[in-house]
DNA sequence: GTCTATAAGAAGATAGAC
DNA sequence: GTCTATCTTCTTATAGAC
């Protein structure tokens, strides 16, 4: 098999799971061709610019991915509260099967990581929080929200969701993430919350 | 000036700026004794299990650094809601002065960054996280609240506090932070908030 | 105790065969 | 387009002079 067909989406969804775990400096060229069984050539034929423009490519699928998970959720629950509730129990779900070890595509401190170090990854970053909020900012002006009362309220949801997973990988536990799902109801006043 | 006074120190105080700031893996030991002007020999003569022992002190340094300006707080304020907005404020304070590049005791995202790495390093910030919550839980049920709801209060907090400070850093703005400061009155209940 | 020079290995990146 | 071998640089760590 000398050809891969989709050498480039596996060197992708490798290199974002591992940037996503062990961070974006920890994670090396070498450790990335060797679990997608991809060659370095390849790596560098996709990705001319290297690691930083393999990065670019990573955040923005993460972003695609957390923000189909976001529809999903607002389609499938009757009002904000349950859709926010819902994707928080989704990530207790994946967390509590790899004792929070594992892939969260969510867990974004790649960010921070990232921001001070190049300015082209913490603006790749920066429009990933953006969308996520746009979206969920927009769903609640759909339930009755006011822009600017929908555009705090969504900021606050993630930063609250961020912080609580920081929390919940670095004690292996879920309790954070159970405290600020139980605190959504109040935060978010739209639809017919509990 | 052949010998340092305090080699040790001064190489704990550029090891924990550059861990907060860069994060652990982005921190080479090279940058480390170059901005401490401490030669290589004195870095291993005081931690001889390398850059994993200096990151633990740095790791319980920034604890204690952030514990005292707890305490500052609470002491200075008349109630829980005005102590942790003052701490906030602090933050905004901190960002605002270096555009949100500097050195963020409270950014405490290394613990993300390590978790996966080294069970070492993920113990030690895990210790962190806990103290810190555990000295605000006892200022609210100092304040009246039951054992119960200040662990989960508290805990809510310091996901808000670390949720918001990634956002502000990759943004490069106090929004999130100035959004989660007016949250905090509705969360904790204890004192006279407003 | 303080400091320098250097080792051993891994990092990102490249050249060029096929 | 695919893959391998290699280059340079930077990493952590050590040996040993002073």
């Amino acid at each position: 098999m000398a050809s891969k067909p989709n050498a480039r989406q596996q060197i992708i969804d490798t290199a974002m799971k591992l940037f996503c775990m062990q961070g974006y400096h920890a994670t090396g060229l070498n450790q990335i061709i060797k679990e997608s069984s991809c060659p370095k050539g390849s790596l560098y034929y996709y990705f001319p610019e290297g690691k930083e423009e393999l990065a670019v490519e990573c955040i923005s699928t993460i972003k695609e991915y957390v923000l189909e998970k976001w529809r999903m959720k607002f389609e499938q629950a009757s009002n904000p509260v349950a859709a926010i509730q819902a994707h928080i129990s989704d990530m207790i779900q994946d967390g509590k099967q790899s004792q929070f070890k594992g892939f969260m595509p969510f867990s974004f401190w790649m960010a921070a990581e990232t921001c001070l170090i190049s300015e082209r990854l913490r603006s790749a970053c920066q429009i990933v929080f953006i969308e996520w909020q746009q979206y969920i900012a927009q769903q609640l002006v759909n339930n009755g929200a006011n822009d600017s009362s929908a555009d705090e309220t969504s900021n606050v949801i993630l930063s609250l969701m961020e912080g609580a997973l920081i929390l919940a990988i670095t004690h292996g536990d879920e309790k954070p993430l159970v405290n600020i799902s139980r605190l959504v109801p109040s935060i978010v006043h739209g639809g017919s919350a509990s």
